[in-house]
RNA sequence: GCCCAGGUAGCUCAGCUGGUAGAGCAGCGGACUGAAAAUCCGCGUGUCGGUGGUUCGAUUCCGCCCCUGGGCA
C-alpha cells in the first residue's frame, strides 16, 4: 500500500502483511458474475451463491442507491429471502458512491462473513476490476479543490482546461481526449491537491484486493440482449418506475449526483413533468439501455480477458458446466 | 379499371438538364484507475423496386411489370 492511505477504515487492512503477487494470506477466493444489463447476472449469482452456500455482494455502481429499486432491477424479497446479500440500497442517493467507497464496502462485507463464498456481481467493471486488481492509493480530494476544478472546468471548458492540463501534467494530458470532461476533472483535481501526476499515482496501484477471482461473464447474442433490455424497461414501468422516479424528484437533489444519471431517470422525468409522451419516454430509456449494455459488452470483452464467457443469458440449462468450472476453480485456488 | 404521386442505407428522406450516391436518426467498433447506468473517440453499413431499351456510360431518359399511398369510378 503507498503513502496516500490515511483515510479511517483500512487500519485493519493495512496491518496485514502482502506479499507482492498472487494471493494473499487470508484472502479467500471469490467468484465474480460480470455481463451487461439484464443478461441475468442477478440470477446467475443466485443460483451459484445457492449451490456453494455463498454471499452476493453487489457490484453495480446504482444499485447501492436506496432510493432505486426498480429502475436498477434490484434483486426481489424472494432472492433476498435465498440467500443474504450485501451493498444493495445501502446509500442515500443524496450521497455520492465511488469505485474507492464501493471497494472498501465490499472488502469489508467480505471480510464479515468469512465462511460464506463471495459471489460478486453486478454491471459496473470497473467496481470489478478495483477489487481484484487494486486501485490507485490516491488520498481523498478535499471539497475545496474538487469545487475549484469544477469551476475552472466551468469556465474554460473542457478544450482550454486540457491544454492548460498539458502544461502541469504532460503525461495526462496525452492520455486524455480533450473533450473527456470527466477524466480532465479528475486528473486536474489530482494534480491540484497532491501535486502529483495521477499517472504517478496509478503506477502505484497495490496488486491485490481481494483473493483470486475466478469471472464468468454473461454474454448473450446481440439481439436476444436487446429484446431483454427492452422487455425489462418495459416491466419496470409496469412496475411502478415512474412513482419511484416521483419519489426521487421530491427529495429536490443536485442533478448531478450519481443516482440522478441512471438510465430511465431522465426520461421518466420528462414524462413526470409533461414533456415527453410516455411512449416515446420507454423508447428513449430503452435506447440508452442497449447503449450501455453495448458500452459494458465491449468492457467485458476487452478489459476482462480472463473471463469465462458465457454465450447465453441465464437459465438453469447453463449452470452444470458452471458449476464444474467453479468447483475446479476452488479446489486449486485454495491450495 | 382509369388518373396522379411515390419506390434510394435498418427508418425518414436529399440527390440541377446522364458520369455507379449522402444527410439525420438508428446501428456498429473502440477507449476506460475514485461521477463508470458516467465520460469520451471513431465508422456509411447500399444489386438506387424488377426487367428490357436508348447511350461510351442509366439511380437519373423511354417501355413493360411489381409494390405502396391518394383520387376518380
Amino acid at each position: 500500500m503507498g503513502g496516500g492511505q490515511d483515510r479511517p477504515g483500512l487500519s485493519e487492512r493495512r496491518s496485514r502483511p502482502q506479499s507482492g503477487s498472487g494471493s494473499l494470506p487470508g484472502r479467500r477466493p471469490i467468484i465474480a458474475v460480470a455481463g451487461p444489463t439484464a443478461s441475468g447476472k442477478s440470477a446467475l449469482a443466485l443460483a451459484i451463491a445457492e449451490q456453494f452456500s455463498g454471499l452476493v455482494v453487489n457490484a453495480d455502481s446504482m444499485q447501492v442507491y436506496r432510493e432505486l429499486a426498480i429502475l436498477t432491477a434490484r434483486p426481489g424479497p424472494a432472492a433476498l429471502a435465498a440467500v443474504p446479500h450485501r451493498l444493495y440500497g445501502i446509500l442515500p442517493a443524496a450521497e455520492r458512491c465511488s469505485v474507492g467507497r464501493w471497494r472498501e464496502l465490499a472488502l469489508g462485507a467480505i471480510a464479515a462473513e468469512p465462511e460464506r463464498l463471495a459471489v460478486v456481481t453486478g454491471g459496473t467493471g470497473l467496481y470489478l476490476r478495483a477489487l481484484s486488481a487494486g486501485l490507485a492509493p490516491v488520498p481523498e480530494i478535499p471539497d475545496e479543490v474538487l469545487a475549484e476544478s469544477q469551476a475552472r472546468l466551468k469556465v474554460l471548458g473542457p478544450e482550454r482546461l486540457h491544454h492548460e492540463l498539458a502544461s502541469l501534467d504532460p503525461e495526462m494530458a496525452a492520455r486524455l481526449a480533450p473533450g473527456d470532461s470527466q477524466r480532465l476533472l479528475r486528473a486536474w483535481s489530482v494534480y491540484q491537491a497532491t501535486g502529483r501526476s495521477l499517472a504517478a499515482w496509478q503506477a502505484e496501484t497495490e496488486p491485490a484486493g481481494s483473493g483470486p477471482t475466478l469471472v464468468i461473464a454473461l454474454m448473450p447474442p446481440r439481439a436476444e440482449l436487446y429484446a431483454a433490455c427492452d422487455a425489462r424497461f418495459s416491466a419496470m414501468l409496469a412496475a411502478g418506475a415512474l412513482g419511484e422516479v416521483e419519489a426521487l424528484l421530491a427529495l429536490g437533489l443536485d442533478p448531478s449526483l450519481p443516482a440522478m444519471k441512471a438510465v430511465g431517470v431522465r426520461e421518466l422525468a420528462e414524462v413526470l413533468s409533461g414533456r415527453l409522451a410516455p411512449a416515446k419516454a420507454v423508447a428513449a430509456a430503452q435506447q440508452a439501455t442497449r447503449r450501455y449494455a453495448k458500452r459494458q459488452v465491449t468492457w467485458i470483452r476487452h478489459q476482462m480477458p480472463e473471463a469465462h464467457i458465457v454465450g447465453a443469458q441465464f437459465s438453469e440449462r447453463i449452470l452444470p458446466p458452471i458449476f464444474a468450472i467453479i468447483r475446479q476453480f476452488l479446489l486449486t485456488a485454495s491450495k
